[in-house]
DNA sequence: ACATTTGTTATGTAGAACATATAAACATAA
DNA sequence: TTATGTTTATATGTTCTACATAACAAATGT
């Protein structure tokens, strides 16, 4: 019968500072915020929320690592936009997360890259698939460190022809998860499909084409990831 | 002369909470904690570190915050497997990020919907596309606020169909700004390609002429977020 | 008019104290 | 023996006070 523990899941009581951030982040949305805009002082909102300074500062200091607020001495404390990517970096490292969360992450990388291909066909221009081809041609080399570099290198070309920023960094994010992946394969594996046969696509091919061959790239990695 | 703020950036010199955040997170990754793994205790932390132990809860709690770890009173704090999502959930709200971030979110998710039709097709099943044709059938009400959960709705069942948990939730993620950018259309904007004929080309044509319905049908939401 | 000093203020850090929950050990009763 | 109370030690949760530090403002001096 240890299988409670998977149907009900602990109860955590939220603490002070958990109700704070909540609190905090609610008065930001409702004020209407604009970047710039200064907050309360830390012990008016202590006194407000009937709370003490520090448990106050706890709830700050997590919304300052959101990159919500900043902080300076004696001027107080300021609303700025956020940087949502910046988040995510600290925590999605192979290290830190599972191999059911890693697993999903690569599908999630499948399905974006995917869709890449409307984008990519729409801005591509000859010096772009030079560029890619030029990176694709150096991938004949055994040292492990090295494959994994081009790997990233040509997969890294792809988004930045997009032109679309979020996307790039977005894709660079994920990069610690697929450098893992591959990594962890002892034998490099290929697909039917290499980086070269995905230049010549893109040279030659159609948009549906260049897709197809994506997915079987793609497609040994993501098999070997399902092997756990 | 006044450009000079957006090129050099402020400098915001790092607290002893940034730094302990660091450490600490630096800490995890090279004793290569396992989920339900034991911290040390925030007095020893305090010690090793030099710091003060309102110190050390402040980095504490923003790792709480991220669901990197959980504490419990007398049994003390341990290792825990974060859930990416829910952190984003916090911050990704139209009210608090900028237009220009928006606009970039809504494009990742252009991206995204063009890339699930190879698991659209993968996995859709009858009693799939029946549920989805009905829920387009009821589309053609002024309603402003009926239309959009209607949006949702279509759109959420797509996600679902593919059968993969963190697309499923980052798409419920992003909802909240597809909401706010539908909502934003004083008139409703329809594109070309209806949700009704989307089902149809699920049931009789390719992955390809999917594709290409889905982008006519965000390609009005999408030139309307160009306007600002 | 300009530079220097001084004071004020809000955040940053430290340390001590107490509250509270709870794991662990023990005691009790069916 | 086993399930249920009771006690105790302990790590987190919370509060309070005090001081450090940077930045802004006003007063002062040259």
């Amino acid at each position: 019968m240890e299988k409670l523990n998977r149907d009900l899941q602990r109860i955590n009581p939220p603490t002070m500072a958990d109700i704070v951030e909540v609190r905090l982040i609610e008065f930001l949305k409702k004020k209407a915020f604009k970047p710039g805009d200064a907050l309360p002082k830390e012990l008016e909102i202590a006194e407000a929320l009937g709370v003490s300074r520090n448990v106050v500062r706890e709830g700050l200091s997590r919304l300052k690592m959101l990159g919500l607020i900043e902080s300076r001495k004696k001027r107080g404390m300021v609303f700025v936009n956020p940087d949502i990517l910046g988040t995510f970096e600290k925590i999605l490292d192979p290290l830190i997360l599972d191999s059911a969360t890693l697993k999903d992450i690569f599908e999630l990388r499948l399905v974006l890259e995917l869709g890449l291909s409307e984008l990519l066909y729409r801005k591509k221009t000859e010096k772009d698939i030079k560029e890619l081809e030029k990176i694709a041609r150096n991938q004949d080399v055994e040292d492990n460190t090295f494959r994994i570099k081009q790997e990233i290198a040509f997969h890294g070309k792809l988004y930045e022809i997009t032109g679309n920023d979020t996307l790039k960094r977005f894709q660079k994010m994920l990069l610690p998860i697929f450098g893992y992946v591959t990594a962890m394969e002892d034998k490099p594996i290929r697909g039917k499909i290499s980086h070269l046969d995905l230049v010549e696509i893109l040279k030659h091919g159609s948009k549906e084409d260049f897709n197809q061959g994506m997915l079987e790239h793609l497609r040994p990695h993501f098999d070997h990831l399902n092997e756990f």
